[in-house]
DNA sequence: TTTTATGTTAATCAAATGATTAAAATGGCT
DNA sequence: AGCCATTTTAATCATTTGATTAACATAAAA
């Protein structure tokens, strides 16, 4: 119960940790006001509602996760490779600090797909424009190994080698015995790994 | 609501559907009830509580992805190569006809850490002592390029490569037009894919 | 100091939800 | 048919849960 916060910021930050956690119908509004050490009460004065408070978090979790690299991917001046490798680099930064952003927002998808095609919609289209894929399609075009390869495929991959390891990390560091800081430093090395292993995909 | 399946099948049916899609606490028992076609009583008839559903739901859902794959990573006659391309193959299929059991665990996992360690737990040290664990370890450590290589992003890589496109299916069909036969060619010609990146990663 | 706007709390409400009960229906068995 | 075990239902209960209310506290403004 941080003190130095208002409590407004403090029902936020309880309910970011807690939605990120359990997910909106897991999350019980008294949970939050239990976390952030306020009265159940003064949720709905700050925020209404439930819904209005989880739109909040959500809204910004989206940005956060999908903003994170639209200046990177849209560089008209770095080469392809670089931006390989500025993306990789920067999404895993942005991971290892929200470590449950993506299975929180892939879980909501599932939960509620309409409900989110609705909304990520529009800011989702701007990926098969980027300087970042019209550079990896030209890629693949010039190049007779890679001619027939559905160009999507490639930064699907970026997204599942970078992503996946966070969605299962109880399993991972179950299974292989990490601790969280053996877990950062597993997935920091593979900044290096996946810029290699997508360029020995792509023939580079 | 299928009458040829008992009360008891089509509840489970209804359960597994529900219980994927929404999760546990998204999940109202009266809803499986309606899914199913039945009186809400009969589902505490048949199965006691929602907990003691969700169990068993939980257990073939975990059976289902874990043990789909164990004879062939177990099997000592085949090569690593053989192991690698049935590996892929057949999660593949198991994930076509399943395509929210990753979603599913996942989330559960996510929001129960606890609960998952002990569940999953004894039955998933084995995958760090399989055949295919074994030769891939020894693959590793007579390349020169690969002797610094931690061999568990291998086995991690073909994972994500393979379920997370079935996490994200609604983001990715989404951004790219594709509907739910386009989407299960290009999961199915991943089969291929997936074997061949997995290849390179390993200098085969 | 009184007043007023803002912040906070305890108590309570109403709806949702998991579960139970007691009665009714169903189907086999003699 | 009559009897018995199993299955199914409508009605109801008890608890949980999101939300509201009315009172109280605090601090700034007049």
């Amino acid at each position: 119960m941080e003190k130095d916060l208002s409590a407004e910021e403090r029902i936020k930050k309880a309910a970011r940790k807690l939605f990120h956690q359990k997910g909106f119908a897991g999350t019980r509004t008294r949970d939050i006001a239990e976390e952030a050490g306020i009265n159940l009460a003064l949720l709905n004065y700050y925020y209404r509602s439930k819904e209005k408070l989880f739109e909040q978090i959500m809204d910004e979790s989206i940005k956060k996760i999908f903003f994170a690299i639209q200046r990177v991917i849209n560089d008209p001046t770095s080469s392809l490779t670089e931006k390989l490798d500025a993306v990789v680099t920067s999404y895993i930064d942005t991971l290892i600090d929200n470590p449950n952003l993506p299975g929180f927002i892939l879980s909501e998808i599932q939960a509620n797909p309409e409900n989110f095609t609705r909304r990520i919609g529009l800011s989702v289209e701007f990926i098969l424009q980027t300087a970042l894929y019209r550079q990896l399609k030209e890629h693949c075009a010039a190049n007779e190994h890679l001619r027939n390869l559905n160009a999507l495929h490639i930064p699907l991959n970026m997204l599942s080698l970078v992503i996946f390891p966070f969605i299962a990390r109880p399993l991972l560091t179950n299974i292989s015995g990490m601790d969280e800081k053996q877990f950062e430093a597993f997935v920091a090395d593979r900044k290096i790994l996946i810029r290699n292993w997508t360029k020995m995909m792509l023939h580079i």
